[in-house]
DNA sequence: GATGAATGAGTCTTCATTCAT
DNA sequence: CATGAATGAAGACTCATTCAT
């Protein structure tokens, strides 16, 4: 992946996610981002206007890093359930490398009532995941008379969460394999066409 | 249902609603709630043993609500999907009316990792619905190769989920009908014993 | 003399008044003050809203010391010339214990254009002097073709400034007479009726 | 006038008395200075030592703008109430061009303590005034019996002073020549020779 | 139980200044 | 001469919490 901005930009996002994967949000001080990130204090405020711009880049970083992962894995496999299936790893897999990091953005979330930014960051996500279902309608693999911009923000709202309900209430190891193919069932159920 | 303690709880309770309904949590201080609450700062410690002890006691608050909403309204009418109706309409209802805390509490997740505390909270909300799944699937009314617990989960995270969605997001009024209708087909498609 | 606030405001003002007459407004902190005057940092803001909100509160504490000084000192000689007299020794005492705070009242002043605030702190200094001077005219010791209130307030900014020029030049300690007589005879020329 | 330094000195310094005429002293940063001047931000340092030297620098410029002003008005004209008339008249136009920075160099004055460069800059304008008022002995056209450096300075402070207390205070527009008048006439009792 | 004055630790942010290019 | 990215020291201010009354 090619980086947004420069080196430095990235050194402190990083130092950032991890920081607050380790103290949470409100305990880490920008002096402990910048310690970690061995720059000086006001170079964060160079790259970042305030601790809250913080995180909405880092949900940004998250959601670039699971799409390009989910279609890494697709590569040609167009059906629909073959990628329902890898975003549903694929939120696992990133969901339990970040825990800690994705709850903060919900938290970040209500920190300013920053939907528009919200929506704005999801927007390529959402967009993707829209065509793919109305190439499935198409291919009739799936069913014809659902609202397909509902249905993409319900598919990966329902994928995230149950994602982070499974790794944040720390289930035992091996339900993982039982709960996704819960979601994928309830999900096919809903969707598939006979 | 008689109140948990005495009127001063209550009343800092519903200022502190008030307040950080308002102004969103970080900016919202002790001193603005007991200001509200026409009680001492001191007062606030008699009560809650910190500022984090809010946010649950917030969300049990909601919950309560409710609860004691939807079952008022189903008075008997057993049915599944009576019920399902219900509890669509009851999380739209005071989602549109608390939508500003509700988020907070969200965000309240993530303030300390209290995951054993939130599931607590939702206990009693689960089980009543888990009863409700479970009579649905004898009664035949739903499927029944489902995981009950898990179902009762993902039922209230999906509904509560688009209900906040959809009111955050500033939608046109119109649309909360579709919006409902929407969900309940989607659900319905999934758990409907043919 | 009563205070005007209890205790805890007047320590802090003396404090602040100390620290900043040795190091100088902008060489002061907060915490240097708070540390004079024997509080904790916190208890600073209890009395005042902001450091800016210092500089009005020492000048009006200047103000009065000054016209208390030179009331006391007058005690019915009311004969303007030597109201005159008084004003100008007082102010030069005044000048010669606080110039290092002096300085920083005309600064603050610059601090943030409020102007009207320091119109309202010397009010009851240019009262005070037009009521001496009506008596004068009255009296006939001064001529009377003058705008009294223009009077009162060129009367006191030349005895103030001539007083600062004095004692901030560093001037030898024998010229003081000199120059207050220099001054003397310079308003008594300009107002006295032959 | 030549100017002292080239072009971007003038530039740097410019831009720093629009700059601080809008924000205050406080408020303007070096970056506000060089953004403005539309030079590097080093560069200011090529030419300012450090941001305090700016105001001594300001005050210099200011007070040969309204020499030069003063002394090409006279042209000549070298009886003393002319030039008073001048100097007044001169002194009120620049205060109100400038009123902004001129509380400023007040404020200067107190950063730090440097009343020999405050003299400094004061020098020509003294010794100009002072040999005015000699040969305005000489010619007697005003009384003797005064200190001519004492005179020269209590003018020039009176002056300033009344210039600044009228357009600091938003005096009504009209009442600009009754004050001009007064001020000289206060200054015509107490020097004229009859 | 109730009060609210006092506390003081904690942190974001600013900005003058430097220096490698 | 000029640049402007990087520095990092410094300080104002907030606010959860306590405790004597």
């Amino acid at each position: 992946m090619e980086s947004k901005h420069d080196g430095k930009y990235n050194k402190i996002l990083n130092a950032a996610i991890e920081v607050i994967s380790e103290k949470g949000l409100d305990k880490t001080s920008i002096s402990d981002i910048v310690k970690r990130a061995g720059v000086a204090q006001g170079t964060f405020y160079l790259y970042f206007s305030s601790k809250k711009a913080l995180i909405p880049a880092i949900a940004d970083n998250l959601l670039t890093i699971t799409l390009e992962g989910i279609k890494e894995k697709i590569q040609g496999k167009e059906n629909f359930w073959n990628v329902l299936e890898i975003v549903i790893d694929e939120t696992f897999n990133i969901t339990d490398e970040y825990k800690d990091v994705i709850v903060l953005c919900y938290s970040g979330l209500a920190i300013d009532y920053s939907l528009e930014k919200w929506e704005a960051i999801y927007q390529t996500y959402y967009y993707w995941l829209e065509e793919i279902i109305t190439n499935a309608i198409n291919r009739k693999e799936i069913i014809s008379d659902i609202n397909v911009k509902w249905t993409a923000r319900i598919i990966i709202s329902l994928v995230e969460n149950a994602a982070e309900r499974y790794f944040i209430s720390y289930e035992q190891d091996d339900a993982q394999e039982v709960y996704k193919t819960e979601l994928f069932n309830f999900l096919k159920r809903s969707l598939f066409k006979t």
